[in-house]
Formats: structure tokens, sequence, C-alpha cells
DNA sequence: TTCATTACTGAACATATGTACACAATGACG
DNA sequence: CGTCATTGTGTACATATGTTCAGTAATGAA
């Protein structure tokens, strides 16, 4: 009763006066004499049949490809693959910041509460932060201060400033990030001011984190920390690959037992995990099985890199 | 705060996930921390500069682009034009039958009131019609009787056959398309069964009609018609172009006032202009003129042609 | 400084759209 | 000649979308 030819030629009149003249499909029905559901399924139907084809170009210079291959891989809400313009560990956490900064501001619309780790990474996002006035927002840390008290990349500095900078509200954890032993970590838990931070941090609504390893170079081997040689190596020995916030994982991202974990003051993996928002900054080499571990386990669900970590990440 | 390359890297993603992975604007929104509002003049602002094309295949060996000149051009809300085997009339006028069918049935629903004039052209259309079965559908002359009474482009015949096509109720009326004198066309139109034949055809949901010409070969004057040659001649004189179910136009698509108008038992050409889809099929180059005219004085809004003619009349 | 202008925002609303459903028509197959 | 699955229909509804609006920040001119 309609040819073929018939048919596409209809297609395509109602897809130009959908897509190209943006009629209503009500409109659509009433010009061509069909019913307006009847338009819908012909619409679909153009779509289906390639008579309407959208193409979407991907900006130039930008690594669209990577990011996407890396959301499909590892269940991302996004992948921001930066092009960086030199492979030392500085530069691209620099750079690597930058965008962070501009993914974390994006998502912040006045009554959210950020909570963050510590690191370089972390310092760079604060770093390139713009200062908006957000005083609804609480910043919190996800776990207890490490470093140098006086060093910018200690816990509590890097939340005050990124609560200055958000024009925000700092929370912080009054209390060290490892204590000696299980039981001073009992008695900090009793403190409803740490407990309470700590419970606010594990609600939150957007995370900042960066991705730790035990290689040479990392910072919390450097930071005359309270972490000993020996109990590096031991968690080493126990298939830790990297940390988020002190959290240990193996290298499909999963918790790592270990006595060490009863003297941590901060956040369990398992409620991070369960954060809408987790935005992981890391790049550089040395970081690389780190970041496929946090991957794997579903750790994080925004990661800022660089492409060459990217492109090892999806070999 | 957001440099360009960022924007254009959002709007690819978000152009990225509505269109391929047609999530929901809002689901897009939650992925990367929006407003759905924010989703959505984003995804315009991405029609807007390209970054999101739609292109609409027009099927191959259709007219399409002519089509879209002739709707443009003459305010048509469809143009269909055909290319045709032959310049014949005969032809011409079986093909356009075809697609004219089609036409008008995608448009019956069931409850529609549908009007038709007489000729070749509604003919080869009759002739085309599926067979359905619509017994809410009423189908009214838009005139009286016209030709040899047992002739199979009288009036009355065509709406008796398109009705028994339909599986739709006729309605006729029981009088000539033209008579002898004013008098006896004020007394027929005092039969409330012609004037209320006639007003429904006025108030029709859709109208099927050819358009005549008062060329050597046309029906109106070789069907041994009520109409004289010196009154042909004389209409002619007087700038009428065409017809339309017997309302005379000028090539501007005007009616042009003549006292013969008082003897014909029809449908006024306002009335006709009034109707939400009034179908012409029309093609054959004698009838370029008079088409023209009826598409200037938007007296029809569907046209279906021949390439020949689409041509001409977007010259 | 002040003030006007502009650009952005999300809430609330009005529209537009997709879809589950019931129902009718068709055609294949016993 | 049923009867079963298939196809196609519009209605009614749930959802998704665009837009107006009022409020607020950013910008720039006086």
């Amino acid at each position: 009763m309609m040819t073929d030819l018939e048919r596409k030629r209809l297609l395509y009149k109602i897809a130009r006066a959908y897509y190209d003249d943006s009629l209503t499909q009500q409109q659509i029905g009433d010009r061509f004499g069909l019913s307006r559901v009847k338009v819908s399924r012909l619409l679909r139907e153009a779509r289906e049949d390639k008579v309407v084809q959208i193409m979407i170009a991907s900006p130039l210079g930008s690594n669209a490809d990577l990011e996407r291959h890396l959301e499909d891989a590892y269940e991302l809400k996004e992948a921001i693959v930066v092009t960086c313009s030199s492979l030392k560990t500085g530069v691209i956490v620099n750079e690597l910041g930058r965008v962070g900064a501009a993914c974390l501001a994006r998502c912040l619309q006045g009554h959210e509460v950020v909570a963050l780790s510590w690191g370089t990474a972390v310092l760079s996002v604060v770093n390139a932060l713009p200062s908006l006035d957000l005083p609804d927002v609480r910043v919190v840390q996800f776990l207890g201060g490490l470093g140098e008290v006086e060093a910018e990349t200690h816990g509590a500095e890097l939340a005050r400033r990124m609560a200055q900078a958000l024009g925000a509200k700092p929370r912080l954890i009054q209390a060290p990030g490892i204590v000696k032993d299980k039981v001073i970590h009992d008695a900090l838990v009793t403190d409803p001011q740490v407990t309470d931070t700590l419970e606010l941090a594990a609600r939150a609504d957007v995370a900042l984190v960066g991705i730790g390893v035990f290689e040479p170079g990392s910072t919390l081997l450097s930071s005359g920390s309270t972490l000993t040689a020996a109990e590096i190596k031991e968690l080493k020995a126990n298939g830790v690959t990297g940390d988020i916030a002190l959290q240990f994982f193996d290298a499909d991202g999963r918790k790592v037992d270990h006595p060490i974990n009863e003297r941590i003051v901060g956040t369990d993996l398992e409620r991070i995990k369960g954060i809408k928002r987790v935005i992981a900054v890391a790049g550089g080499a040395e970081k690389r099985s780190a970041i496929r571990a946090a991957l794997r386990g579903r750790l994080i669900n925004v990661l800022v890199t660089d492409d060459h970590t990217a492109k090892w990440l999806l070999e």
C-alpha cells in the first residue's frame, strides 16, 4: 500500500521538518495528516534506518577517544585525559591540577560536602581552584593530618586552603592520620569531633583524591612519615598496590586487610566507594599500576590523568 | 575560568552521551555534576556551534529538493514530485494518481469528511485507492454532477467509488454542476439536501481536487458540456486561468467575478481555501499556468505533480 | 565610588516526547 | 475455517524537555 520509496520520502520529509525546521511532532502530524504518535515512531525509524545521521565532532587536540574508552572500560562517570608537555612528574601533576580544578568547580552548585585526601596531586588542584563564594559548601578531610604539619601538602592545610578558595567552611580533623597503635586510634575515635567529621566525609557529595604508591619518590615515604620502611615492605608483601587516603588496596582494587588499618584515622574504603563522585587526579608512569588497581576496584569514578597513562591503562 | 578547549570537550562529551548513548539530560547532569537545565543549554550550544551535526539523507530517486523548494515557495504543507516515465498526459495522470492515493489514504484516520471535485486526475486517484474500512468517513462532492451521467469521470460516480474503496459513506449532490440560469440555481439551492451537502463539503477535513484549464484537450470542453464555446471564450477574456471544482480564478489565483458563477451549484472558492488539507493532483505542460495560479492564490496546500511541471513552477 | 548593563543560574512551569496498553486488522498455518 | 502470532493503531499516561522568570554575580562606564 506504500512503496519503499514513498516511505523513505516520508521519513525524509518528517526528519527534515523535525531536525532542520524544528517543528514539533504535533505540527508535523498536522501538516502531513499523521497522528503525533506516528510521527514519533517514524522519526525513530528514520534514525534507525540512518535516514537521519547525527555526527558529533570531537574537538581537535582533545583525547576524546581515549577518554571514551576509559569511561567504557572502567565504568567511569568521566575520564579527562590531558596531553602533557613533558613526562616529568612535576609538570604532569601541575597540568592535571588545572583541569581537575575545573572539573571539581563545575560540579559545585552551592550545598555540597567536598571531601579530600592529601598529596601533591590534590595540592595542585587546590592551587588551580578559581575563587568562588559558596558559603554553604563544606570542605572535609578524609583522614587525619599527614606529613609535616607546616608543609602545604598537609591535609589540614589543603582543606583550609580549598575552603578559602571556594568561600566555603572547612571541617578539619584534629588528629594525625596514622597513630602509633590501636589504643591511641580507639581513643581518638571516641572523640565526637573526630568521628563526626569522619562521618561527614563519608557522606560527602564529591571527593577529590590522589592515588598513592610506595615508589621511591612518593610523598608518603619522603615525608618523614610515621610509616616505617619495614611496615611499607610488609604492606607490599601483602599485595598492596596503592592507596587512596591511606586506604590500602591490592592490584584489583580490593581492600587489603592488615593490622596497620587499625592505626589509620580515616574513612573506610567502602565508604569512599559509596560517594557519588570520586575524582582522582593522578598521572605519571610510577602511578600506573595503582591507578589501574583503583579503576578495577571501581574505587573512583572520575579520573584526571595524562595521555601516556591513559594509553597504558587501555592496552 | 574554563578554557575554550575544555568547554568544547564538555560539549562533545555531553553531546555524545545524549545523542549516541541516549542518556536523558537528567542522567547526564548527574554524571557530570551539572544541573539538567545547564545540560539542556549546553546541548543547544553544541548544536549551534556545529559540534553536533544532524544530516538527513535524501532518498535516491526522489525529488526531495524540488519538493522542498515548492513547499517553501508556495507555503505548501506538502509537495510531492513524481518523476514520470513519459510526457504524455495520460501516463502522468496515472502515475500521479498512485502517489496521490497514498497521500490521501495516509491522512485518513477514521472520522474525516473528504470532499472531492471531478476530472481525470481525481479519477486516477480514486482508481489507485487501497481498499479500507472507514465506516465513519464521509465522502462528499464539492459540486453538482458534470459530464455524462454514465461516465466514470462524473462527480457522483467518483464520489460513490471513492466511498466504496474507503468503506465510507458517500454524500452525493443530486443536481448538475452548472445550470441554465440563476433561477434554477436558486431553486436548487433552497433544497436542503443540496445545501446541507454543500455545507458539509465546505467543512471537509480533506479535499481532493484537480485543476482545470480551458485548453483544447480538457475534459470540461470535451464533455459535451453545459458550458458553450462562447462562454468559455468570455471567461478567458475575463482573465480566467483555471478552475478548481468550477470555481474560476485568474493568474494570481484570485476568484474571478462573472455572472456564470451564479449558475454553479458548488462550493465557493473561499470556503475551499479554508479547508485544512486541499490536495491537488495535476501535471503536464497544459496545466502549468493554472497550477501556478492556484499556488499563488494559496488555493491548495498539497500538490502532487510531475518533475517537469515542478521545475517550471520554480523557475 | 556608583550605577547600569550584561551574563548566568536554577526553580517552576508549560510543552513536547516516549511508551505501555488495549484493541483491531492481517496473514500464516494447522 | 479457525486460531495464532504479527503488525499496526491511537489513547492515556509518565517522563523528558524547553522556557520564562526572578534573583545574583560579573563587568564596565561614568
